[in-house]
DNA sequence: AGGTAGCTTGTAAGCGCTTACAACCCATGA
DNA sequence: TCATGGGTTGTAAGCGCTTACAAGCTACCT
């Protein structure tokens, strides 16, 4: 069962530098009132036996594990692998490892993760959007664990978030269109269960829809899940009705790739006889043909700020209870004035 | 400093089922030899109790941290992204966590990093390729860990791998390309310094071409950073020379985009003028227009067959030196025959 | 009935580090 | 000169679990 090989102990370095094991910890943890020759000493030794910590005694005794643990509903989607990858080379600079737990939107999956991630010892935890389940919040409080939720804007004591509204930016790209002379606007959502952000986009939706006297009816709400031939196969249905809409709305990127690509084979052209808009501005957004009008969502950056601030939360600090990022409308070419004929 | 609230431990657990902390242990470590009677007993009290082990403490006494380390060159490429989602989704199912690091592509990082997981004390590594700097081998060596290479396919007895061709296929590309009457190839690719799997493609088209009897001069290859961007930057390079490639290959699917995307702006039309292709096949390249002719990389698979390995290395098995995945060749309309003026 | 093999359970010694506490040293000021 | 205080270092008690080893028990065999 154990790793044959000896390896050089925490007392070893002692023995060769001559100091207490204690010294050589508090070397090893840059801690304050050690001389200059006493940790030259150390150093000199621990280079001499090529002496490395051992991470697992180091967390059970300083009761520090050194990592974060993320829950992510998924990688698959660019736009978290994007935030991930930002908050991963953060964390390194503050010398803290990452963690990371998927859960496919499914939040009891998801607190079965931080269950798990927990039990690991993580010192700190990051969670997207706004619904999870209430044991969630007991569960981190309980162990007053360190945590913060991202990718919303909630305005909730309990929650603090470093997001951005995904409500405001749904409605200027409504609003847009409306001033577009759009009147028929459809929409294509992710599932809303359990996903607050698409919630927010939707309600982002109706409200400028609503605010023009007008409403969003039913049957231009399409539910898809996630996927470019979703998107495509939700403007067959759209366009498949008896009046189609004249502009719609995505509730992502990838779901309005899946509409210009649709529309493209149906020889409907982009915009002059349909508007589509998407929401991330996924590196791709500008290239589509034509570039997509969408809302440049903030991953890299919420993913560095995460990765502060949780480190500051760790070291003691009380968290801002929110902090709000920009995600500002991006007009490209996907959008343009009602036809003539409508 | 300490977390004040006193958690119940698995001696108290002990106590309440009137046991002894061995047999608590062997009930929460599933250990043989023990009766129904006890383990229900134990389990009433963990239940009663709401008792939860701690993680740091187990990984101290048992040498197990119960998570593995993965080294990706970074997550903004989706291709890791799917495969890193798979892993991680396959690892939980063996009850295994995952820590990832990502370097840039930078060796020395890498080496950097895998100190860093090592000494967090992961109970096994999975890396990108075969480009790792020697130290990379003495170190997993010398604490015996398990470990794993992938998305290469090197047949290499110290660095077991679970990956796929990179040649043969960037070879039938180029080979599909020559016997629609193609001569003029050129090829974008990516820096391939520390980088096997771009030099393994490069390597794939060269003697496609050489077989034919030609060869890839120095202006048809044009080296530049992942991006779509950069991809339309170098198609620009290419199509400004005085003979310009009547077929460019792309080493990855994204640089292919670019090339695409370029193409239409520039009004050269595809694959009727210049034929295309892209290696990865991600999500979007059966959606370009025209659809992508790419190379599938089997990027899930990959994720899901490096957990079972790699679990059952840490079991003890001694893990296949090589597994092989098939990375098909995926036709489509991005290329075509040699325009008939050349 | 006694011996023995094979389970089940308990005892207690770690795992390798951190840190509270105490001891010590030296410079400073009275 | 001696008390005082602050910075430096050492001692040793954990951190909460796993597991080698030994002991106890049951059942079966002779």
């Amino acid at each position: 069962m154990s790793k044959q090989i000896s390896r050089t102990l925490l007392q070893d370095v002692a023995l060769e530098a001559g100091v207490s094991t204690a010294s050589v910890s508090r070397v090893l943890n840059r801690a304050p009132h050690v001389s200059e020759r006493l940790r030259r000493r150390v150093e000199a030794a621990i280079d001499q036996l090529g002496y490395v910590p051992d991470g697992t005694a180091r967390a059970l005794a300083s009761r520090r594990i050194g990592a974060i643990g993320a829950l992510v509903p998924t990688l698959d989607n660019p736009i978290f692998g994007a935030m991930i990858d930002s908050l991963e080379q953060r964390l390194k600079r503050h010398d803290c490892r990452l963690l990371i737990a998927t859960y496919r939107y499914d939040l009891d999956d998801e607190l079965q993760a931080l269950r798990t991630l927990v039990q690991q010892g993580v010192d700190g935890v990051v969670l997207i959007g706004h619904d999870h389940r209430p044991a969630v919040k007991t569960l981190l409080e309980r162990r007053q664990l360190p945590f913060l939720t991202s990718w919303h804007a909630k305005d909730d004591p309990k929650w603090p978030c470093i997001g951005f509204d995904n409500t405001a930016p749904a409605c200027h790209l409504a609003h847009h269109l409306l001033m577009l002379g759009h009147r028929r606007l459809a929409v294509i959502t992710a599932p809303t269960d359990g996903n607050d952000r698409a919630r927010a986009r939707l309600e982002g939706f109706r409200q400028a829809i609503a605010a023009a006297g007008r409403d969003l009816p039913p049957e231009y709400t399409v539910t898809v899940n996630y996927g470019i031939a979703e998107g495509a196969q939700a403007f067959e249905t759209l366009m498949g009705l008896e009046e189609p809409p004249t502009a719609i709305l995505c509730g992502n990127d990838t779901l309005a790739f899946g509409v210009l690509l649709a529309a493209q084979r149906a020889g409907v052209s982009i915009p002059e006889e349909l508007s589509v808009t998407g929401f991330d501005d996924l590196p791709q957004a500008r290239f589509m043909s034509p570039p997509l009008t969408t809302v440049a969502v903030p991953a890299n950056e919420i993913g560095r700020q995460v990765a502060d601030t949780l480190i500051a939360s760790i070291g003691g600090d009380t968290p801002p209870h929110r902090r709000l990022l920009e995600a500002p409308l991006v007009l490209r070419q996907s959008t343009g004035p009602v036809p003539a004929a409508d």
